[in-house]
DNA sequence: CGCAGAAATTTGAACGATCAAACTCTGCGT
DNA sequence: ACGCAGAGTTTGATCGTTCAAATTTCTGCG
């Protein structure tokens, strides 16, 4: 194909300079119409674009994030994370930025890819997920004064309410408070099947199953499993083997649902089973789940990192109103 | 933070001349020893990274590959290309390549989305997915002249051949032959459970079936829905009221797979079924799953962009000789 | 010791856009 | 008629890198 046309083109084209063009592209309003249209005409007719390099060295600004892709675990999840990147990707479009995605296996190496895109220049700003207590990302970005954002609460007693640490979470207590408040209509024995205590999530959605049941005068069990099917399978059927079987179960995860749902069947019970994440496989399986909304996390991400409408990665200055949002989970029944 | 050094600086500290920085970093061997362990020495005092932006702008060169996220679909699958993306990000990077990623709706936005980008310099080549027969998205980018390679075969009648077009897929019919020898394991009467015929992939996956059961002589009924669980349900339902329950079933993807596995439960029996994609439900419910290797996909969609080991998206004519590759997929059985 | 030729290094220009400052033109008041 | 304000437009410089050509330094040999 022929060269790309440059500036320099459309203008000899529309017989004006070169810095008229620009005005046209970025301040049309200082432009005499009829400059303009004529400018415009030409930009058509030669089908010009921006070359996105010369302006990014020039503007000393790239329009793009950048987001880790997890790697696949083979675990059911996942795809909460997929939705979110997916959503945010088109967000970003529409405010004119790019969404540059890097692979890492471990939080360092994350770190590297990071301090590698944000020192070239590449990225204006990142997006994290997956946040533990005393995150090493958070203070490795935090030196190198790469403006970004978490999917996830921090989860440390300080950083939580502090305001230069900006997150978007979803609220997970509520997610399974509105699980339970369901599950209550089978009868008041709602038992939770939950990881061991430690995980910030995990302890939040306990809690809301915790809160559910005090508010409504009931007590359940609580069961414990780590992450994953056949966990799940086991930790359910050792619950049922002592004997007590729930008149529902509140789950911290569509895999440990499943694995309840698998144990629940081996015994020859049925007993409804409420998930959380609300993946594909809740939906094939027919079992209620708590959705996360990732969409509207994405909305909130990119409101808290650009502003309500902006175009450029805000400076830390003008985001002093709200660093933090918290998402409403929905519960999908089924 | 400080203003990121350049070149430039790094010649100041290193008491050389800018050239002589760039020559260390992409000519290395013309440098004399003393002089590029001086210059490096700089490189790693100053912290100095090459400008991404600058470097593209004079090398007109993005060293970017643009691939889309699908929408979320909220079937089972969409696992595989999520691998597959992810996959071929890691392998990107190897080759000092970057991934930007892109949202569409629709074919035809794609089509504008990479014109923008390609016109705007901001990707070098392009990866486009699920490939179908006319796709207007290979028209399209011919025209523009933009580099690309699809992962899935174009399956018109002369695409398919055609080596100015590259493609890698998965050789389905391998895969559901795999899937149909195992099967025949548990007793001569396979059943297949696919799409309605039209679809090459879909085809392709029965022709696996039918060739692997004329193999052995064995003769199996073919059953047919549209892609979903609720569908699979009911086809394989269908079938089980008309009377003839097979010795096992082999499905041309986990949806389906997941819809008979409910039906045959629901009709009190018990019946081995591989599914196809091997996704994280085939795992989480412990059925046979021909897993597609989204992986090797993405090594051979780089080898045949980038060449063996080339940093850099090979013109067309170095390709001249391998412009397609045919992933066999594998059994998984559980 | 000098010199040809190779090797190593430096200088000038370019990639395409935008900012800042300079310039031209119009219309108006005096 | 003259000068001035302000809108509209143009010119020069710059962002950080790499290519091409020019220049300097080194090496081997007569």
């Amino acid at each position: 194909m022929a060269k790309a046309p440059t500036v320099e083109d459309v203008a000899e084209r529309a017989g004006v300079s070169r810095q008229t063009v620009s005005n046209v592209l970025n301040t049309p309003d200082i432009v005499r119409p009829a400059t303009r249209e004529r400018v415009i005409a030409a930009i058509h007719e030669l089908g010009y674009r921006r070359h996105a390099a010369a302006r990014q060295l020039r503007l000393r600004r790239s329009s793009t994030i950048g987001i880790r892709l997890d790697p696949y675990v083979g675990g059911i999840s996942g795809v909460v994370l997929d939705r979110f990147v997916h959503a945010i990707t088109e967000r970003a479009s529409e405010r004119g930025m790019r969404m540059l995605v890097y692979a890492a296996r471990t939080r360092e190496e994350e770190i590297a890819r990071l301090a590698e895109l944000w020192e070239g220049s590449e990225i204006d700003a990142a997006i994290i997920t997956g946040t533990s207590r005393d995150d090493p990302r958070v203070r490795s970005l935090d030196q190198d004064g790469l403006p970004f954002i978490s999917f996830g609460r921090p989860w440390g007693e300080d950083d939580i309410a502090d305001p230069r640490h900006l997150w978007v979470d979803v609220d997970g207590a509520a997610g399974t408070r509105a699980a339970t408040a369901h599950a209550l209509t089978f009868g008041h024995r709602v038992a939770f099947l939950g990881w061991p205590s430690g995980s910030g999530t995990g302890d939040d959605r306990e809690r809301g199953w915790r809160e559910a049941m005090d508010a409504a005068g009931a007590d359940g069990m609580r069961l414990t499993a780590e992450e994953g099917v056949p966990f799940g399978r086991a930790g359910m059927e050792a619950a049922l083997a002592a004997g007590a079987a729930p008149d529902a179960l509140v789950c911290a995860s569509d895999s440990l649902a499943v694995g309840a749902l698998l144990a629940v069947a081996a015994a020859g019970l049925t007993l409804p089973v409420i998930g959380f994440d609300n993946t594909p496989t809740a939906e094939a399986l027919g079992f209620s789940s708590v959705e996360q909304r990732p969409e509207d996390v994405a909305t909130a991400v990119l409101e808290l990192l650009m502003g309500p409408t902006g175009e450029v990665v805000a400076p830390r200055s003008l985001q002093a109103g709200s660093a933090h949002a918290l998402i409403t989970p929905e519960l999908v029944v089924r």
